[in-house]
RNA sequence: GGCCCUAUCGUCUAACGGUUAGGACACCACUCUUUCAAGGUGGGAACCCGGGUUCGAUUCCCGGUAGGGUCACCA
């Protein structure tokens, strides 16, 4: 047999942001496509006119754009209607499925009265036991005789769900089938259909849900689930690729390096289908949180600041650099940045001076010492380093508590904030002392 | 409820019959720093239960239990 080319697809239905569940399945279909030397096709599953919203598909693409998850081809089923047609009107012909004028209850559905209702479509089901392959959890079989004879059109213009995702499958040449366990028991379905269409089967991987901390399935109630949102937060794409790879797929193994930060290169590289996990996994923030901060430490200064005022194009980029290795290692997400500068914050003491409380200062005893070393000090030495080494022995010899602490707060008002040496030099000498005498002032 | 899937620390996971059951996140302690953050070091923490199979089961089989998914003229 000839080598074949392996194709998947990610289809999401428009009828929502797109969500993170929905961002791991694509990932895992581009990763074993593109790790195969095969392609991945989008396809969009809008048949129901009813739901389906241009702004989610827009969503969606522009989610998976950010993600760094690209495709080869893209569909539209709303486009695809007589392909649909032709093969529903091939489906009656062959005899597998035909018109049907009555309800579940066997009623005549043209009579008129109440529920009068139009013909649909439905599949002509011989039942017994259809079973499957799955490259994750091994044979699957089903009874379809209770399935009866199910619905695979609204009529010979309008196919439904199975029928359309059947006859794409079949067209696009699709080899691997990888989508939410959700989808199990959609396939004794689809592979009824399939058989009815003489395709020759697919290999079907269906990956573990994405759990909420109550182990549902996650969705929006249970706090941020779109991917928009994550980007509002200011979580950076690569760490959410990297930790979405990681919930229910594991790199790990015998004589493999434990490691989990990965690039999306680097997973391509390692990713197996048979190494996903079978059960489902609850999304952890904390752990997202983690993987965001390991790729914000990668980000070179100058990366840093351009997301940084990207993001707060009001704020003095000269500021913001100033601040940036203070930032740097307060902060998970590029969003905290505004709270840690804004009014109160622990870097706030840039652009705002706190008046310093009595009661926090403890004591300005020494205070007037700490200005008199600090005048002594050169303007270019006036830097962290030095200004501790200046410090540092009288502090000692008086109790760090009682000299260092209060020289904080009087320069800062804060009660958190950078130690005193690393204030004094981003405030500079002249405000550095300014702000020592005025606290004095204080008593 | 029927059908289907699943079951290792709180969470994500490693292990593919014999291990002190390993790592990561989170947590706690200590350290550095008399603040905060970051860093460093250390610690507690798991094989769902019951039967088999086997010299030996976390690992294989069966049953139970629990959790999840799915039961549309939605996708």
């Amino acid at each position: 047999m000839a080598p074949q080319h392996v194709v998947t697809r990610f289809s999401p239905s428009p009828t929502g942001p797109f969500h993170v569940g929905s961002a791991r399945t694509a990932l895992f279909n581009y990763l074993f496509a593109k790790q195969q030397g095969g392609k991945l096709i989008l396809r969009i599953e809008d048949t129901d006119s009813e739901r389906s919203k241009k702004e989610y598909e827009e969503n969606i693409i522009d989610g998976l754009d950010w993600l760094g998850i690209d495709y080869d081809e893209f569909y539209r089923q709303s486009e695809r209607g007589a392909v649909y047609r032709d093969h529903i009107e091939k489906l009656i012909t062959n005899g597998a499925a035909y018109e049907s004028m009555e309800d579940e209850d066997g009623s005549d559905i043209r009579l008129g009265g109440p529920h009068f209702r139009p013909s649909v479509i439905r599949f002509k089901n011989s039942g017994g036991i259809v079973s499957f392959h799955d490259e994750i959890r091994g044979e699957i079989s089903f009874d379809v005789t209770e399935l009866g004879d199910f619905v695979i059109a609204k009529n010979r213009e309008t196919p439904l769900y199975h029928l359309a995702v059947v006859v794409d499958d079949m067209l696009m040449g699709v080899t691997h089938i990888i989508r939410g366990e959700d989808g199990i028991s959609n396939t004794p379905r689809q592979l009824l259909i399939a058989r009815a269409l003489g395709v020759p089967e697919w290999r079907y991987a269906h990956i573990p849900l994405i759990l909420a901390p109550d182990k549902s399935k996650l969705s929006k109630r249970h706090g941020a689930v779109a991917i928009t949102e994550y980007r509002k937060q200011g979580y950076l794409p690569e760490a959410l690729v990297n930790f979405l790879a990681l919930i229910g797929w594991s790199s790990q193994g015998e004589g493999e390096p434990e490691r989990e930060i990965f690039s999306l290169p680097e997973l391509v590289g390692r990713f197996n289908l048979s190494k996903v996990q079978k059960s489902g996994a609850m999304f952890s923030a904390d752990k997202l949180k983690w993987f965001n901060r390991e790729y914000m430490k990668t980000l070179l200064d100058d990366e840093l600041l351009n997301a940084l005022t990207a993001r707060m194009p009001e704020q003095s980029p000269a500021i913001l650099a100033k601040l940036l290795p203070l930032i740097r290692e307060r902060i998970t997400t590029l969003a905290d940045t505004p709270t840690l500068i804004g009014n109160g914050g622990e870097l706030s003491f840039v652009r705002n001076y706190t008046k310093p409380s009595r009661a926090l200062l403890k004591t300005i005893e020494f205070l007037p010492r700490v200005r008199g070393i600090l005048e002594q000090v050169s303007e270019p030495d006036f830097k962290a380093a030095q200004i501790k080494e200046r410090l540092w022995d009288f502090a000692t010899e008086k109790g760090r508590g009682n000299v260092l602490w209060p020289l904080r707060i009087a320069l800062t008002g804060l009660e958190r904030s950078p130690d005193p040496f690393v204030v004094a030099e981003l405030l500079g000498k002249e405000e550095t002392l300014a702000r020592i005498a005025y606290a004095q002032s204080l008593a």
